[in-house]
DNA sequence: CAGAATCCGGAACGATACTG
DNA sequence: CAGTATCGTTCCGGATTCTG
């Protein structure tokens, strides 16, 4: 399926074909709560109430939405015991494992330049909108 | 101002700290247009239409905002020529080349993966919706 | 050619309440 | 405790038009 192309600099091969993929991934995978489930699974297995407090400001149904496209994805495993308190629980795949891997990186470089992002966008807005600073 | 929390395994440290952060700049640059954007500037600078058609199924509009946001989060730098035709030329900024310096193994994920992904979506939706074989 | 402004349909999200 | 269903809102994204 994927051509033969020589891989130059890393993301921009065939530019069409390559962004299309990582933005149908990113487009799964890339919302806020995603992220931040499996960034707890990382941990290791959870509950949904675990998870739910773990993330904090998530939905009830957020969540369970997020863990359904992350079951389906094949990122998660959905674990029910059939307790008098149900009880769920919910573990990342051998495949979600390697996600998280690459996640990694990424991690590391929000948290090194998020402060640089915000200040960008400060001194953005304030050439952008002098009218509010009365 | 980040406290001195050793990182155990990569992602984890706190959750809630850091998952924001994630989460906050997976919220900016998280949306498929924006990745595209900056894969195609991964090549170098190029003009609005270029983008566009590189990309490919991408409006005026979104492409506008698209780059935009990039402009303000200070990931790629606007040039405007005041000639006749209007030429603005776009480039990323080193931040932005960092970025995409760390996109790079997600791409490479994305692509190793997207495929299984897909069979695990249509394993999941074969048992979920087996009323739509008729 | 690049961008701003407007309008509109649909999807995403949140809050709530009910079931097992 | 976990999940589903419904409803209302909000916001995103697309098509169009107009300007410099």
């Amino acid at each position: 399926m994927a051509s033969a192309k020589p891989s130059t600099s890393g993301i921009n091969p065939d530019r069409a074909d390559h962004c299309r993929v990582v933005g149908a991934v990113l487009d799964r995978i890339g919302d806020k709560w995603t992220i931040m489930a499996v960034s707890v699974l990382t941990d290791g297995p959870a509950r949904f109430t675990t998870i739910m407090r773990e993330i904090g400001g998530v939905t009830h149904r957020m969540l369970t939405l997020t863990l359904r496209g992350l079951e389906r994805d094949g990122l998660v495993t959905r674990t029910a015991y059939a307790t008098v308190p149900p009880r769920v629980e919910y573990e990342l795949t051998e495949l979600g494992r390697t996600l998280t891997t690459t996640l990694i990186p990424l991690a590391h470089w929000s948290e090194a330049n998020w402060q640089t992002i915000r200040a960008a966008q400060d001194q953005h807005d304030a050439r952008s909108e002098p009218a509010l600073a009365d």
